[in-house]
DNA sequence: CCAAAAGTGTTCGTACTACACCCATGC
DNA sequence: GCATGGGTGTAGTACGAACACTTTTGG
């Protein structure tokens, strides 16, 4: 036993919102990075790298992230395992792939160029090694999650109206919801908590803001939850 | 980047029913296997070993569950994989952990012996590595996925009464389900099919047998089934 | 015939859906 | 004051929990 024949990489898919040029209604979008080497050179992949064996994988994750896209996400977790022996051309390569969200705001400040963009996530390019694959995963992930849970607002920024939680689940999950039905849905968590203040400047009846009790847990990932995850 | 120094592991969560000693009702055991190596040694630990270049992670998994245990469980799922720094005092070691059911006719033929045992979920001994927060997450996983899921029919045989699959939901999830609005939650899958047959022998009122129809998936794992997994 | 599990029927409460309606603000 | 999104009220429905009841076997 006991092979060293294997090498290890981390890789991450990152969704934010962002608004559609035609439309002003948000989509999910996913950033990747050009592959500077060989093989797939010139092909966009997944942001990643390397694990090091001084960091833990999650610290991995965001270090691979904030070196290749310059992202801290709000939110992070690990999705799922790769190991097929042919997925890479160069060698067995396992990798530990995480999804993680960042605020719209954030997603701003990545500095588009030849090496990063974001894409909309149902209109990706073609992907290197097995990453269309995971990102599907990913993307179903997502949208599960999003049903049961409240990751939601990782998406958002600190304060948001019910509407704008609202577009969030339309845009992730496809649907159109009602919004009376859905405010009352949300409001019977006690983990979202009125700030007091109104978003003034809209042209109509200025919405209440809101916030969420960071105390109470994104998401029950059962008794493995804040290990070296969420954050 | 590039680190070899990270040595990659697969270990094995393995649930099966067996029948309580003192009252005939079945309760959830896990195989544990004696360490022969330090560090640890003479410990209980999850069945597993080091991952092999020329294989995928859940062929590997099988592998060492059939050299260690014996087992060839009737579902496989990958469950996650661990990579703090210091889990390993030998320095460091990312384990890619699954989780299996197994039928109960199958976990009789384990021979139990020095080197392995099965163990009480509830009830483990001091378990080597991180391996006690492991199973812990394993069995949450397990109770979760079982009340949205149809895995529990791996862990009874080919055939089964509603009574025996209402049991071992029970026996999962620790809860007493109601006969009656069980066999109707049940019978409305149309995954499951009557088989004609009654089960004999009984004290009392034969019950109809039933089986699974396999061309039906047991559970959602999203785009990424049936690749490697699933049996 | 009796005990006990198999299996059916019925009621009740809750939670979600649909949609009618009022409120408050900018223009 | 009117258009529009914010926000509240309410009736209809689907689904699960509780439980009474009938059926069928072995002893």
């Amino acid at each position: 036993m006991g092979e060293g024949a294997i090498e290890l990489a981390v890789s991450t898919v990152i969704f934010a919102l962002q608004p559609e040029a035609g439309t002003g209604r948000p989509s999910i979008r996913v950033p990747l990075v050009r592959r500077t080497r060989a093989p797939f050179e010139g092909g966009w992949a997944l942001p990643g790298g390397w694990a090091d064996a001084r960091e833990g994988l999650a610290a991995s994750a965001r270090r691979t992230l904030a070196e290749t896209t310059g992202l801290e996400p709000a939110y992070l977790e690990q999705l799922y395992t790769l190991g097929a022996v042919d997925r890479s051309p160069t060698g067995r390569v396992v990798s530990v792939v995480y999804w993680a969200l960042v605020r719209a705001e954030e997603a701003e400040a990545v500095p588009e160029g030849e090496n990063v963009a974001w894409f909309p996530a149902e209109e990706l390019p073609q992907l290197a090694f097995d990453h269309a694959r995971i990102v599907e995963y990913a993307l179903w992930r997502l949208r599960t999650k999003m049903e049961y849970s409240r990751i939601a607002h990782a998406l958002l920024g600190e304060t948001f109206t019910i509407s704008e939680l609202r577009r969030v689940h339309e845009a992730v999950r496809g649907v159109v919801l009602d919004p009376a039905n859905f405010r009352r849905h949300v409001e019977s968590s006690p983990a979202l908590v009125p700030t007091g203040e109104r978003l003034t400047g809209g042209a109509h009846r200025p919405p209440r803001l809101y916030r969420y009790d960071t105390e109470v847990r994104l998401a029950d990932n059962g008794p493995l939850d804040d290990t070296e995850e969420s954050r």
